[in-house]
RNA sequence: GCGCCUAUAGCUCAACCGGAUAGAGCAACGGCCUUCUAAGCCGUAGGUUGCAGGUUCGAGUCCUGCUGGGCGCGCCA
């Protein structure tokens, strides 16, 4: 529908550029907006008011000759019931009530392709999320990465984009050796508060459970490993890899609780085992962007807008993580990974300009803005009226799995992801768990459930239908609500479209709430299983065609779209 | 001091590459269940979009300055 006017637009420009209405080079975004104000029409075109300049009209003007064009293209009379020039100089676009109610059968003849995109077009997308080290549980900004990350996963592979999840930690470095020094201090029977507990020791009460399983020789299988306690207290390479091996697990079955799987697990320790660290660095002093000064060798990366040059190659001998960083990526790059999206805490924002530049430096020819980033802002935890500070080392954090237990994991989903990434957010746990009832989440899924049954109730009367017999009766779909709720069905394509290209699973969320309460309305508005059979048939297939597309909205932020409440 | 993000109703947040009278939820107030699920609906009230300038037909949105908040600014990751 809004393809169709966007067409003739595109197509009257060109004519009367032709004519010499429009300059040859006027080339306007074409801009065809959902009407706030229902007084307005459906759909309104800022053309007249954007091209006035360059037709050296006055925009009323341009838009009475932009009507009167529009007016003679037969196949815009079927859609379109009236045209008004509104305001400075909109031209408001009033559509045809068959025109709206032909979404019903269109969602339910593609079913559960209905709204998908080609916009990726079969392309290869990584995305990098979480990305936790294993050092402790998944805490809530973990959780808030993993709902945006996989959101953004389940948009783009709706938008045809062939996409791997991934997620890259760090086994090896200084805080893997806090941690490996902490388990061995609980092995050795030593609590946080012994005076020889190690100084930058991990605290939290999990350090002990790593401990014990490792003194039992259990036997861990996490996702991408699969390690055996040693049980030796002396073996402090044996613990390293065991409390690694058991934090990953606990990780994953969070993730799994929270639906989220990843398709690979990226360990910085394999970039130095297989040289390609070393291969990186000898490619930066290669391309000469490189200099030692003070036993460092540093990276010129103020040569790519960085503010200050940064150290590669510590005194130690040692890289800096950064390093391994340049090597993933072009890893990444060399994978024909041609778009990838990492999606980060907005604490590591510091790293882009620092991972661009050393790809910029390998003279690659990698893009200057490779790769994209989403950066999500912090979430600060409430309980009992009080900040809840997250410090691992402390061990005093709010976990994902305590949200999933608390709050459930469709609440906590949609929680975290219905919100800009760009907005800090505050996570109430006692509002969250004493008024779960009026979550968001809950209203979506009431909508769903509500639909579900009046279907289940058609059944059991005997009122069935098929979308042959609704399609000529869909017509008798004229009220306010019907009306508001086949527009907002229309827009699922577009919402889903700009969702996946902007990176803002919270676009989606937003709709649902709004194609939601549509459904409520009219649901309070009118009854389905009425006697007159033509209205009753339309009315159910609108029903289904609204159920099915709140259930597809929901399924693309990871929520379930239960059939009863 | 420098960089990034941010400031919208009492609270939590939206606002479609600049569009018409800035919208939801919660909280408040008033209505609606002998009818398909009241986890719902309808209505009322609530705003100088942090402040001051600028750009233009038009600014919450873009630019400049100021103020407040968050996060960074390591030879940690």
């Amino acid at each position: 529908m809004k393809d169709l006017i966007l067409a003739q637009l595109q197509q009257l420009v060109e004519a009367l550029q032709a004519e010499g209405v429009f300059p040859a080079d006027f080339s306007p975004t074409l801009q065809l907006d959902n009407t706030k104000d229902k007084a307005h029409g459906d759909l309104a075109t800022n053309l007249a008011l954007a091209g006035a300049k360059a037709a050296g009209q006055k925009p009323r003007d341009l838009a009475n000759l932009l009507v009167a064009r529009l007016q003679a293209q037969p196949e815009l009379g079927k859609a379109v019931s009236k045209m008004e020039i509104a305001g400075p100089g909109f031209i408001n676009f009033f559509l045809a009530q068959d025109a709206l109610s032909a979404i019903v059968p269109r969602i339910l003849n593609e079913g559960a392709q209905f709204g998908l995109g080609q916009q990726g077009q079969g392309q290869k997308v990584q995305v990098e999320f979480v990305s936790a080290n294993p050092t402790g549980p998944l805490h809530i900004g973990h959780g808030r990465g993993a709902a945006i990350g996989d959101c953004l996963c389940r948009l783009l592979e709706a938008t045809g984009w062939d996409v791997t999840r991934e997620f890259y930690y760090n086994d090896a470095g200084a805080q893997i050796n806090n941690l490996a020094l902490s388990v061995q201090a609980r092995v050795k029977g030593l609590g946080p508060d012994d005076p020889s507990w190690p100084a930058d020791g991990y605290r939290g009460a999990y350090i002990q459970d790593v401990a014990v399983a490792y003194l039992a020789k259990e036997t861990i299988t996490a996702d991408d490993q699969q390690v055996t306690g040693a049980a030796d207290p002396e073996d402090l390479d044996a613990i390293r890899r065991f409390a690694v091996a058991f934090l990953r697990r606990e990780q994953d079955l969070d993730l799994q609780a929270f639906g989220v799987q990843f398709d690979r697990y990226f360990l910085e320790s394999s970039l130095y085992a297989e040289g390609r660290v070393e291969e990186t660095v000898q490619r930066l002093i290669q391309q000469g962007y490189t200099y030692e000064e003070g036993g460092a060798l540093w990276l010129r990366t103020t040569d790519f807008g960085d503010d200050k040059d940064r150290v590669m190659r510590k005194t130690d001998g040692g890289y800096t993580y950064f390093v391994p960083d340049v090597a993933y990526h072009l890893n990444k790059w060399q994978r024909g990974f041609t778009k990838v999206i990492n999606e980060q805490g907005a604490d590591h924002h510091s790293t882009i300009t620092r991972v661009r530049a050393g790809l910029q430096a390998l003279g690659e020819n990698i893009p200057q803005g490779w790769p994209d980033y989403v950066l999500h802002q912090m979430v600060t935890v409430m309980r009992s009226g009080e900040e809840v500070k997250i410090s691992k080392r402390a061990g005093s954090y709010v976990t994902l799995r305590d949200l999933i237990d608390e709050v459930g994991c469709d609440a906590t989903r949609f929680f975290l992801a219905a919100r800009a990434a760009t907005s800090q957010l505050t996570f109430d746990i006692d509002l969250a768990r004493s008024q779960s009832n009026e979550n968001p989440v809950y209203y979506i899924q009431y909508a769903h459930a509500r639909l579900c049954s009046v279907a289940r109730q058609a059944e059991d009367k005997g009122y069935r239908w098929s979308l042959a017999e609704a399609e000529p009766v869909l017509e008798t779909l004229v009220s306010e609500q019907e009306q508001q709720l086949l527009k907002w069905l229309a827009r699922f394509p577009e919402t889903l479209a700009r969702a996946a290209t902007e990176l803002e699973p919270h676009q989606m969320a937003q709709y649902l709430r709004d194609l939601a309460a549509a459904t409520h309305s009219w649901y309070n508005a009118q009854q389905f299983l009425v006697e007159d059979a033509a209205v009753r048939t339309a009315r159910l297939a609108l029903a289904a065609a609204t159920r099915q597309v709140l259930a597809q909205g929901l399924g693309l932020l990871g929520v379930s779209a239960p059939e009863q409440m």
